[in-house]
DNA sequence: TCCCGTCAATACACTACTGTATGGTTGGGC
DNA sequence: GCCCAACCATACAGTAGTGTATTGACGGGA
């Protein structure tokens, strides 16, 4: 009746963890313990810890990259591309950013992922742009601004509800997507 | 010679080392090996480890609003302040921010000065722009937005040097004070 | 039915850190 | 010169997690 576990299920649930509870959940111990398991069937699928860390990477990694594709494909045209996934970016849950990202801050082998995730989607988000009609180097700058704006909402996701909703944010994109005529 | 402790002391050596390698190095053993001294010392100085956690965080509260100061007293206008805020919030030294936040993910308490501190900023450049014409909803949403900047600047450093100068962030910074004649 | 591969429990040795107790050293006021 | 306070070392017990070795349960295929 206690069904039995594979790898699969415990990078899943390894997943659910670190964004629960941040990356120093991510131990054997507390892991089985809380899966109602010993640790003999973590160390049956995973050579040690790190290789477990390793397996939750590559997992979100997958995700990550996934959710990009989805906001790429329906769209007919690449106005309608940007703001779709504008909308997606300031509206959906951001935990697992959040989680990632704090992991990311101390262990170096997540960081490289996460700094190859931002490259990617930067670029896509600038290749966007561009099709658009911006010159290349101004398809960048806008591209990282928002993009970082994107990541300080991970940052700081309590000020939803006060003010700025997903109308607001769509509003303040749309300023940073204004041709400038004039420099001033 | 070898010179007595003081509690600053340990709290300063804390902080530099959180900066360099994550809040997993707040620890009594580490820090004192790294000080060259005993775990006596840590003891004598701070009741126990949440203690010293929280002498941390509070130095680094002092000097998060301390830069803020800094950056309004001198400058005449509301709109000189302004420029003079954004300007060193995005060249400066940003590895404070990215560790206090990194450890505010995983500890809550830190996480409640961290909102103040953000709740506090973001009011701040609130202020200054409606200061400078802003309708108060206009004010609030650019305000965050650029927070926002800041902080997803915090959480991605490495495209600094590929194409994102200070310029880049001065002219995006522009483009989101813009008023808008016509909404669309 | 037997056996093997898969999965899990238990027990053990090991490491890293915490917090306490106790005693040692050093310097300044008197 | 004494003494107290500030400061530090050492030793100890306790806790939490790692990784390993050994054994046990359980189901499917020959």
């Amino acid at each position: 009746m206690t069904k039995k576990l594979r790898k699969s299920d415990w990078l899943d649930f390894g997943l659910k963890r670190l964004v629960k509870s941040g990356p120093g959940a991510l131990k054997a111990e507390p892991l089985a313990k809380a899966m109602k398991v010993s640790r003999g069937s973590f160390y049956w699928h995973f050579e040690d810890i790190e290789s477990f860390r390793r397996g939750i990477l590559a997992l979100w990694r997958e995700k990550a990259t996934q959710h990009v594709v989805y906001a790429v494909n329906d769209e007919p045209s690449s106005e309608d591309s940007l703001c779709r996934l504008l909308s997606i970016a300031f509206t959906s849950e951001l935990d697992m950013e959040r989680a990632i990202r704090a992991w990311a801050m101390q262990d170096p082998d997540v960081s490289a992922i996460v700094e190859d995730v931002d490259a990617e989607r930067v670029e896509y988000i600038k290749s966007l742009l561009a099709e658009i009609g911006y010159e290349p180097d101004d398809a960048r700058m806008r591209a990282v601004f928002l993009y970082w704006a994107f990541l300080g909402q991970v940052s700081m996701p309590s000020v939803r509800g006060k003010g700025i909703d997903a109308d607001g944010s769509a509003k303040m994109a749309r300023l940073l997507l204004q041709r400038v005529d004039q420099a001033g």
